[in-house]
Order: structure tokens, then C-alpha cells, then sequence
DNA sequence: TCGGCCCTCT
């Protein structure tokens, strides 16, 4: 343009920035910052509010204060471009001074601050913003939806869901992902159902979702119906968020075989598609599988990321591949990711499992995080498995500990003792458990 | 020509 065409102008330069912030270009953004001081076009309200908002979706929020500050003359978007960028940078103390300095406020600029509270856990703020804006849209209610979903609280999303009387997709969105993300799959299926029933096509945010629902649920019959609805719709299957929960839904729902045709198709495999499949093989006990797929993926260029060891060493300890395990607990190191107290838990496990509980026990007590109660139930397994008693009842007392209203630590304990011939002990753990109202839900299975 | 809401892998 600039050769054939001659000088842009300050319409030229808006949505090129746009450009930047939706690809979070930098050094692009960058220059043509640099460009648009040459053709003198800094002072016009929409460059300067693109580039407000171009540095703060950055979060180079100095930068964007910067330029804010230098605006000759600023509106209502300007305003709300400066609050997002603070909200983006997470804080919440400069966003909330910028949204009381602004001459003027509309819908826009409240959601975003509501969206500010609701983001980082500030509910109550949150809601006391939401119930002071007199002329609510749908984007007011579905911000304050996910911040009650991202709390846990779905009753309250679920009661201004209903509140909100102009109901669209990214709603209808919040609620069924709120159900999903929060372990209610059952009411994530029977919400779409609803949706359905109201006469609205889902999009793929949703479906997205449902499938995560029914890889939950873990029904063949679902998963199926789910598969084949994708299929006759006019969504968009290639897009890497679907494919990745078909092919996670398909292979917890034991549709191992679709699951891999599905993964085998994708052109442009990524981290979380990768990691759908290789969790599916080690669901299914196929931890050689698991572990080519792993090397694979690293093959193709993929950098794993924290999630991605923990699916592998999960698989390993599953499949009770002890030196694989060994060797990718190692490897992340080269990848810095510091271990966390899940990858622990998968190295406990697969000591103890190998016979070493002397060493998943010293692990343990030495781990440089806290050692949650999954790191603990491994260890009881393998003690259990290699008929250790009295390592056992030290790891089944500290779960005890750990979750006092979990009664399945109670049942464990109470077995032990059992096994050990010590009925006392038995009768003193099981009153316990009655005094304190706790009852553990009956185990079934159809083998 | 500028600003606000929903998604996958532990």
C-alpha cells in the first residue's frame, strides 16, 4: 500500500493494530507504533485507543498508561481499554481507580470490571457492581455466571441464568461449562438437552463442553449419540478444542479405536490433542503405547508442558512402567517444569508399586511441596499390595488426617487392622467413623 | 477505524 498507494492514514492504522493484539504480535504492534508517529496520526482518539488496548492485551500495561496518559482527547472506550488492559494485568487496585476516575460509564465498562472481579475470585465486589448496574446485557450476566461457575457456585449461576431473560449461546455457554468444569456432567447434558429443546443450535464452546461432560459421565451411549450429532452438524470438527475433546471423549468412553482414527486425521496434532490419546492409552492399560506416543509428540516438535508429565508419568505408574517413568521424571527438568505434588504422586506410586516402599516413603516425607492426599493413597496402595501393615496404618492414620470426611480412609484403615487380625483396633476406627456421621458410599462393578 | 462474556489434556 505504502508503495503503490501512497501515505496511510488514521483510518489505516486501527485495525492493522487490531492485527497485533489478536495474535499478541509485540514487535509488530511495536513498529507500527513507531510508523504511525511518522505519518502523525497519534493523536487521533481510535489509533490511540487500539494501541491502549493492544499493550494491555500484551500486558505491557506501562506502555499503555503511557499512551492513555498522552491522549489529547479520550472517550468512553478509551476508558474501558485501560480498565481491561489493568484487569488483564491483573490488577485490580488500578482498574478500579481508572473505572471511578471515567467521566462516563456504560454497559461495556461495567462488564469488563465486573469481568475484573469475577475473573480473580472477587465475588462479592463482583456482584455488587453487577447488582448496581441498572440496564444488565446478556454479557453482564454471563460474566457474573462464570465467576459464581469458576467460585463452584453453581446454584447461583444457575439462579441468575434464569434470571437473565434474553439468553444466547455464550450463556447458555457459561452454564453448561460452569456444570462441566465443576463435575456435574449430568447437569451439563441435561442443560444442553434444555438448550436443545429451546429451539438453539449449539456452537462449538458447547459442545466442546458436553463432550468433556460425557468423557466424565464415561457412556458409550452418549459418547455415541454426542459423536454423531458432531457429525451431521455444521460445526467446525477440524478445530483443535473439538478434536481434542472427541478424541478424549471417545477414548474415556473406551471408543478406543474411533479415538485414534480421529487422532490419526488430525494434520496439525497439538499438546492437548496428544494428550488426550496418550491418556486414553494409559486408561486402557496400554502404557507402551502411551509412552511411543509421548516420544512421538516430542518428534513432532511439541514442547509438554506440566499437564503433559503428569498424563505420562500417570501412565506409567498405571502400567507399572517403572524405569520409562524414572526417565521422564527426569526429563522435565530439561523442559523446566519444576515437579509438582501430582508428579510426585506418580513417582510414589511407582516405587511402591516396584516393591521399594522404604524409598516411596522416604520421597514422601522429603518432598519439597506439600504432599496432597493422592501422594499418600499411592503409597497405601503399593503397602497394601505388598502386604505391609505396618507402613500401612502410618500412611492410613495421616490420610485420616488429611481428609477426616473422606470415609473411604476410614473403610481403608478399618481393613487393615482386619487383615491384621486386630478387631479391636477395627471396631474403635469403625465407631469413629459412625460418631462422626460418616458412611462410605458402596463400591459396585460388573465384573 | 476503538472497548466487555463461553471451550479441550491432570
Amino acid at each position: 500500500m505504502r508503495v503503490s498507494y501512497g501515505a496511510p492514514d488514521m483510518y489505516t492504522f486501527p485495525p492493522l493494530i487490531k492485527c497485533c493484539s489478536n495474535e499478541l504480535a509485540v514487535s509488530a504492534g511495536l513498529g507500527i507504533h513507531g510508523l504511525l508517529i511518522k505519518y502523525a496520526v497519534e493523536d487521533d482518539v481510535f489509533v490511540g485507543t487500539t494501541l491502549v488496548d493492544f499493550y494491555g492485551k500484551c500486558e505491557l500495561i506501562g506502555n499503555a498508561r503511557k499512551v492513555f496518559d498522552e491522549m489529547s482527547v479520550r472517550n468512553v472506550v478509551s476508558w474501558t481499554a485501560i480498565v481491561v488492559g489493568y484487569v488483564r494485568f491483573g490488577d485490580l487496585v488500578n482498574a478500579r481507580i481508572m473505572f471511578d476516575a471515567m467521566p462516563k460509564r456504560n454497559q461495556v465498562s461495567y462488564n469488563a470490571m465486573i469481568c475484573g472481579y469475577a475473573k480473580l475470585g472477587e465475588l462479592v465486589s463482583a456482584r455488587t457492581l453487577f447488582d448496581q448496574l441498572p440496564n444488565k446485557n446478556v454479557v453482564s450476566y454471563t460474566t457474573m455466571i462464570d465467576g459464581y461457575a469458576k467460585c463452584g457456585d453453581m446454584a447461583s449461576a444457575r439462579f441468575l441464568f434464569e434470571e437473565c431473560l434474553e439468553k444466547d449461546l455464550v450463556l447458555w455457554s457459561a452454564l453448561i461449562t460452569g456444570y462441566a468444569q465443576n463435575g456435574l456432567p449430568n447437569d451439563a447434558v441435561k442443560s444442553f438437552q434444555e438448550m436443545l429443546l429451546s429451539n438453539t443450535s449449539p456452537d462449538e464452546y458447547i459442545m466442546v463442553s458436553v463432550m468433556s461432560a460425557c468423557a466424565q459421565i464415561g457412556s458409550l451411549d452418549l459418547a455415541n449419540e454426542v459423536d454423531a450429532y458432531m457429525s451431521r452438524s455444521f460445526l467446525y470438527l477440524h478445530h483443535t478444542h473439538v478434536v481434542a475433546a472427541l478424541v478424549d471423549m471417545n477414548a474415556k468412553c473406551g471408543r478406543m479405536e474411533r479415538a485414534m482414527s480421529l487422532f490419526s486425521n488430525i494434520p496439525k496434532r497439538d499438546l492437548v490433542s496428544y494428550c488426550s490419546m496418550i491418556q486414553g492409552f494409559a486408561i486402557h492399560g496400554q502404557g507402551v503405547d502411551a509412552v511411543k506416543l509421548f516420544y512421538n509428540m516430542l518428534s513432532e516438535g511439541i514442547m509438554p508442558d506440566a499437564v503433559a508429565f503428569t498424563v505420562i508419568l500417570t501412565a506409567c505408574s498405571r502400567c507399572a512402567l517403572v524405569e520409562e517413568g524414572y526417565r521422564f521424571f527426569d526429563m522435565m527438568s530439561r523442559y523446566s517444569i519444576t515437579p509438582s505434588s501430582d508428579h510426585y504422586a506418580c513417582m510414589i506410586d511407582l516405587l511402591g508399586r516396584s516393591g521399594n516402599l522404604e524409598a516411596a516413603y522416604h520421597l514422601l516425607k522429603s518432598l519439597p511441596v506439600e504432599a496432597h492426599a493422592e501422594a499418600w493413597g499411592a503409597l497405601l496402595g503399593a503397602s497394601r499390595l505388598h502386604c505391609n501393615t505396618e507402613l500401612a496404618e502410618v500412611v492410613a492414620n495421616r490420610l485420616v488426617e488429611l481428609e477426616p470426611h473422606n470415609a473411604g480412609n476410614f473403610v481403608l484403615l478399618s481393613n487393615i487392622y482386619a487383615a491384621a487380625d486386630r478387631w479391636l483396633d477395627v471396631s474403635i476406627v469403625r465407631n469413629q467413623m459412625v460418631g462422626q456421621g460418616l458412611r462410605k458410599i458402596p463400591g459396585r462393578s460388573w465384573c
